[in-house]
DNA sequence: TGACAGAATGACTACGTATTCATAGTGTCG
DNA sequence: CGACACTATGAATACGTAGTCATTCTGTCA
């Protein structure tokens, strides 16, 4: 380097609070005297740098107003520091899964980038979009991403992970809940209160969370001959169930219980119930699943399934992060078992 | 170029399944004997491109596995085609605020990024880590942002807006239901229903969303000679809301209705208070402040003040991708009107 | 037929950073 | 005192794309 030593200050003199428009590393090499290469390691491998000079970059970049560019940074690095969700855009059950996620990839100082998708029909675009993205990891929400795509997942380089969907077992790595043994508990719990006829409500018949949760329920209730029948709610939101309470009430002989595979539509047919001047558990006895927290709220008070939403999603991440994540090994399935939840809405003798 | 004329295979013969690892674009070039600029024009503006060779081009890339990379294009072009949001990690109406923006931006073709932070310490990390992503828009939720943090985003160069944060007015283009004249709405309707005295419990007392809410609330009611003291829940959660109503339940003297900041709060405190044996509306009124969708459930059925969370998060899109959104201007403050929700909790003659 | 507008394409470069690799300086040890 | 390990730094390059400019080709019009 020839003789222009020193640090040259900026050419405009400018507040810090001004236009830091398009300040890079350069800028800062400049106006500190020190090359590019020791700016960018002043940011991300400090240690590496001698204290002095340390000190004289970072004063300089927050005299100039420097921000780090974190496109520029994952480029080169290949490292984004995200991680992808594809979710359905609907769903307070969806909604507190990606709170969660969120929150704890904040503590690992990742970002949450998320793919929503209103319809069935959009998940293909939501993949097609976050494939674009090299992102760090994607984790697959919904039941409704079909086999074939998630195929396509598993041939892409990062890792990738299911959660709580039955169907990608086998195909991606996943973690989910136990829903079959979850549901088999609470049909235990029903039977030891003695019930002898019972439905089901589910949201969609052909989502794979659906059927197995329906599995679990109708094979102990059988097992102690308890017939349950299936109704399909046609979707997972609380309208939907309000209206399948409302179709049940019609009938002439009410179950001595009801079991409904999700908690959103459960407080659907909670209420539909109840407009219908069917008491609950007074009539009838119902049960829920997923553990929402409206579930523990005093007004609901539901007998559910909880899932601790906090370890499945800790286990999805560390299944991202894990070293090994690598497309070519058989894909690992975790199953997290939930707890019961005992509520009013199979209390027998409520006075 | 020379005679090497022709498109040459690839040279390991590999089914598109396979690791489509680090296909670029130069790749596909020379998969499709182009330049790697034509390749890049099929996939940004195709129509620049002849039909013969755009068809050439994509069979290429399809034979090889390519993918755009977003990151790369997102240097180049100065666009990410994402948007940031930054928001608390907990409570039901953010995460449903969330979940809308998600929605309209997909709508867009846009991304949304999240950064959730945990406690208000938490900010300043968040804001670091959002400026370093060239954002094509930031999205500032939460009331607990100060303003010394807004003028620091103002100074950036990318748009940013404020989401329902009455303290960003005149600091940041901002976003908001009318939160005064919504809460003076509710005690309008409290007032015609004939109560002589009132309570507010409000979340956080330093929020600048509670303090504009309790405004309306006071003003309105004291216009009806109406006294109306604070009580601070401590949180926008269902349990800081039944406690609040425990302690209420302890008074000689309940106040003929009880206005409430938030519906989260709002059904804690219903609840608090049915298990104290206080009834609603037999006892005392009450009202909340969102419009979350329990609050349309039957077995809260509250009054309410309905955000339509879709036309103010519309409008916060708008301000975003509003061509001269510089930072120069004056930023404009965008005040949506919300409407009132009748439900049983203020529904006087309960049979 | 020559001039010229327009379409189609390619060579080159920039976006802003992190990562080699090489080089100059500083002690340390036998 | 020379060899060696180690620290601190810089020059050069690569990450994968999009935009600028230049070039070739085709068709049209006077």
């Amino acid at each position: 380097m020839g003789g222009k030593a020193g640090a040259a200050s900026s050419s405009l003199t400018r507040t810090q609070s001004q236009a830091n428009h398009r300040v890079t590393s350069v800028d800062v090499a400049a106006e500190s005297g020190v090359s590019q290469t020791t700016v960018a390691r002043v940011f991300s491998s400090p240690d590496k740098v001698s204290p002095a000079t340390r000190e004289r970059v970072r004063a300089a970049a927050e005299r100039l107003g420097y921000v780090p560019n974190a496109i520029a940074r994952s480029l080169k690095s290949q490292r984004t520091n995200i991680v992808g969700a594809v979710v359905p855009a609907y769903g307070e059950y969806w909604q507190s899964v990606l709170a969660e996620f969120s929150r704890q990839l904040a503590e690992r100082s990742y970002q949450l980038l998320v793919f929503s998708f209103g319809t069935p029909r959009d998940v293909d675009g939501a993949l097609a979009s976050v494939a674009q993205y090299r992102l760090d990891g994607v984790v697959l929400a919904s039941a409704t991403i079909g086999q074939a795509q998630m195929v396509g997942m598993r041939s892409s380089e990062r890792p990738s992970v299911a959660f709580n969907q039955p169907a990608a077992e086998g195909v991606v790595p996943s973690v989910s809940v136990d829903n079959e043994a979850g549901m088999s508990e609470l049909a235990e719990h029903l039977v030891k209160l003695g019930i002898d006829t019972a439905a089901y409500i589910g949201g969609v018949s052909s989502a794979s969370t659906d059927q197995v949760r329906y599995r679990g329920a109708v094979q102990t209730l059988a097992e102690h001959g308890v017939a349950c029948p299936y109704i399909e709610a046609g979707a997972y939101t609380y309208d939907a169930g309000y209206k399948a309470a409302a179709q049940l009430a019609l009938r002439d002989r009410l179950p001595d219980a009801v079991m409904v595979g999700s908690d959103e539509v459960a407080f659907g047919v909670l209420d539909g119930l109840a407009n219908a001047g069917i008491s609950v558990p007074g009539d009838l006895l119902l049960t829920g699943f997923d553990g929402l927290p409206q579930a523990s709220w005093a007004g609901y008070d539901l007998t559910t399934l909880v899932q601790t939403t906090d370890v499945l999603v800790a286990r999805a991440i560390d299944v991202l992060m894990a070293p090994g994540a690598g497309p070519q090994e058989k894909p690992a399935s975790i199953v997290v078992p939930g707890s019961i939840r005992v509520g009013k809405t199979t209390r027998k003798s409520s006075v």
